[in-house]
DNA sequence: GTGAAAGCGCTAACAC
DNA sequence: GTGTTAGCGCTTTCAC
């Protein structure tokens, strides 16, 4: 009769389940942690117990006697974009193999958003912060996090923190030296316009490709999203940056886009105005989202190992968690490679 | 020192700013929680130490008291979907205007997955889940979970399960009727076979309008996913099915897609055959996501009020939470409407 | 191998 | 208006 009304009511605890199997707490608790020393007749009636009361451990109760909600913290800034998609699947991956389980949130690249989330995460006392898409604006509030407890940021810039980057400029570089090749002179670059890493980096091999290949840079072929259409997403701000370009330089022949999500909306857009890919335009995208190789035409573009960053990233964090203050600042470069596909092609003279 | 050595070390609690502020933990408590029956001298003193210390409340200690985490977990099928992202939009905006925060996790369509999340869930103490493309191999967990906490499905069809859907039958009926009116007899319906509330009402809708009209159906144009495509994403599931449909009834003039990205699927594959829309094919999604107007030529579908959805789900989790046992169980249906763009056209004789 | 007891950080009832 | 105290459900010494 007790039993039930606690079932009904307050939840079961550890204290019904010890009383039913005739056993004190501590044993109870040493069953659920696979702690070795129960003897086997206790474990199975504890076991019994358990099954019989529907027992559900209580992770707050847990987390605060521990000093570890086995918990890491997800912060992106645009779950609409595959990009972020993929790598999040990859740190679930290697998370949930371990025991642990992650915290997602979706900053909509708003500052004031990520602020709050932030502080929820660590109120929620996450053992760690995997942190997306961070730049300059963000360097106060990430060596806060970093006082407090471990964070890892996938592609950033920052001193003192770990993360996980690629090899933007060399992807870049290669994208931009393919199209040079190809005949290619005009080429627009449609990019972000903040300060991170990624952006900087590919911004580097787009320069240097020109460079060297003896090709001056316009910097009127660098288009940057308008305020408006950046608070969307990657698509769109695509979409309104390649009208940008066509409606001011008709003469560009080729697009480099920042991501696939651009790349996308730039297709999108050349095909509104009739311009057909690859013949009038040339578009190479970056990161091999699965959506790159199924539009028409398939998409040349440069991959990344996006669920591989993913897994190191939670590898690290986990890391970084094990070895507490001593560990030093690591950053792991994961390798790009240009993938030609359809969209690219020789220029004709 | 002894400060500093705890600002290092285990975390500054209740008690440290109680003794910096020259008070009781209570009045701390009191403070924080916005409580007012302290004086403006008292909370003004708190707060300073609060500042000082860079206090951060921990959320498992409260929560273990309160009973309750403030907490709403959210498990949905597939992140890459625009469908969920944009409710999960509407949800968090409620959620985070009323002090709650979401827990998400994304299933990938894998009931084991969905088990072990609801799992953590429980153990995690939220104080309700709202769970998205429930199907019949649900009802069991779903039960168990509504004996625990409060639940919400968003499109769904259990028994004594509040629940948030659309008039899909309606919607599906007005799109495959104006299909019909455009002169078109041979209408493909690509939609996922298993026993979701909304594929069934789509499907309704579909066979209605038919028969409205007085046109036969032929059940082999109504395609399902292979096992294999279904568990990728849904708009490479589409390019699937349309690639299957394209192959095996060329006579076809129309597809009515279960959603815009499925539909978005048909699109790339009709593309890929050299099949112009709407000449050659017709196109009909549902949901009108973002993209739906965004490709070319764009898309007509049926609208869902996403971000509404999202907020009424949240708002009906809110309700039960407050009103505990007593609550009865609510369905809410909110309207479709058929957005006519341009994937659609008159048949030609 | 098992139990008793302390305590994780907090809220809320109860005194004063 | 403020302080004291009893738990919330659990893990983990420390005895035995």
């Amino acid at each position: 009769v007790i039993l039930i009304a606690n079932s009904l009511g307050k939840g079961i605890t550890i204290y019904d389940v010890a009383k039913k199997a005739n056993v004190s707490i501590s044993t109870v608790s040493r069953v659920f942690n696979g702690n070795a020393s129960v003897s086997k007749k206790t474990r199975k009636k504890v076991q019994k117990a358990i099954e019989e009361l529907n027992y559900i451990p209580n992770a707050l109760a847990r987390g605060l006697v521990c000093q570890s909600s086995k918990t890491i913290g997800l912060v992106v800034s645009d779950l609409s974009n595959p990009f972020f998609t993929n790598v999040i699947d990859g740190i679930e991956s290697i998370l949930s193999e371990k025991g642990f389980s992650a915290l997602l949130c979706d900053t909509h690249y708003s500052f004031e958003k990520e602020i709050r989330y932030i502080s929820q995460m660590l109120e929620k006392r996450v053992d760690g912060i995997i942190i997306f898409d961070t730049n300059s604006r963000d360097v106060d509030l990430i060596n806060r996090v970093k006082n407090i407890i471990p964070i890892v940021s996938v592609q950033s810039n920052f001193k003192g923190v770990d993360s996980i980057n690629t090899t933007d400029d060399i992807g870049a570089y290669e994208a931009v030296d393919y199209l040079i090749k190809l005949g290619h002179k005009k080429i627009a670059f449609l990019v972000y316009d903040n300060a991170r890493l990624a952006v900087m980096n590919r911004l580097k091999g787009y320069v240097s490709a020109h460079r060297a290949n003896g090709i001056p840079i316009n910097r009127s072929y660098i288009i940057n999203p308008t305020d408006d259409s950046s608070s969307k997403n990657a698509t769109i701000g695509g979409y309104c940056m390649a009208n940008e370009l066509f409606d001011r330089h008709p003469e560009v022949t080729a697009i480099f886009a920042y991501n696939d999500a651009i790349a996308v909306g730039a297709c999108l857009a050349a095909n509104e105005r009739g311009l057909k890919i690859p013949d009038d335009i040339n578009i190479v995208g970056f990161d091999d989202i699965e959506m790159a190789s199924l539009i028409n035409p398939k998409l040349t573009t440069v991959a990344q190992p996006l669920f591989d960053m993913g897994k190191n990233a939670a590898e690290l964090i986990l890391k970084k968690l094990r070895e507490g203050k001593e560990s030093t600042t690591q950053i792991i470069l994961l390798p790009t490679s240009l993938v030609i596909r359809e969209s690219t092609k020789q220029l004709q003279a």
